[in-house]
DNA sequence: GCAATTCCTACCATTTTGGTAGTATAATGT
DNA sequence: ACATTATACTACCAAAATGGTAGGAATTGC
């Protein structure tokens, strides 16, 4: 039951560009990856899919990267690691993809629906405003 | 985020026993297999896990099997999937084994453990005898 | 033109997951 | 005693996920 470095990366990206929202700059991926020690190549893969989320803008080229697109406030945390994860459910029997077929006769089905809410109530009541 | 399937069956030999706890009789694994579908080999390897924390009484042999050794109420889920996963935190960086270096300076280590202390309240304020 | 940057796709080693196989040991019924 | 029915334990293994790496193409500023 673990948020890969996916997710965890991720965060941290987001986290570092809201740090920089209100100079209105772009930083570059490098920068961040020195800072944080982190693979400069799988943060860009991470940041790949933080960019097809229009999450981000982007400047391409000599002084170049990235700002955030919105506010740090209107990101939820929950999405972000939605997005990076895939899903955050901690069980595959929930979510969209492959919705149990014997869920209604299932004893523990409620028990992991309950985990799942509380989860997603707790990683949206954050966003990125609040770790700036 | 995944509980693996070690954790699931876990849970599910443990509320079939919860289920049986009354009637004080031993049940086979072989009868938890068949009527839940999973592969016997795999789930003897599980409850091996089990028994090793003093959660059953054993029988062998002939009509032998397993029942609860404590009434279902005194078995928190939470512990259960403990003892099968290992542990249940979002992130390496929690936990007793390798506590994170940097956690004073992390920024998102509160999310952490704030997602954590949620997880752990939910899964230690339910018990077996919630499923029965 | 050149350097700095993002974009994109393919590859890959290691670890984890979800088992299987086989044998040993123990209890029971007859 | 012995066949049957169980658990106990150890070793192995295929497939998938994880956590990257490599290389090149496209874009922009100077």
């Amino acid at each position: 039951m673990k948020v890969s470095t996916k997710g965890r990366y991720a965060l941290i990206i987001m986290i570092n560009l809201a740090k920089n929202y209100k100079d209105n700059t772009y930083i570059s991926l490098k920068e961040i990856s020195d800072k944080e020690n982190i693979s400069f190549k799988y943060l860009e893969k991470i940041i790949g899919i933080l960019n097809k989320n229009d999450y981000l803008d982007v400047q391409r080229g000599n002084n170049g990267g990235y700002k955030l697109k919105y506010a740090p406030i209107k990101y939820k945390i929950g999405d972000i690691l939605k997005v990076a994860e895939g899903d955050l459910t901690p069980v595959t029997c929930l979510g969209n993809h492959e919705e149990c077929k014997i869920k209604d006769k299932c004893v523990v089905y409620p028990f992991w629906e309950g985990l799942y809410d509380e989860i997603n109530d707790y990683v949206n009541s954050k966003t990125l405003a609040d770790y700036i």
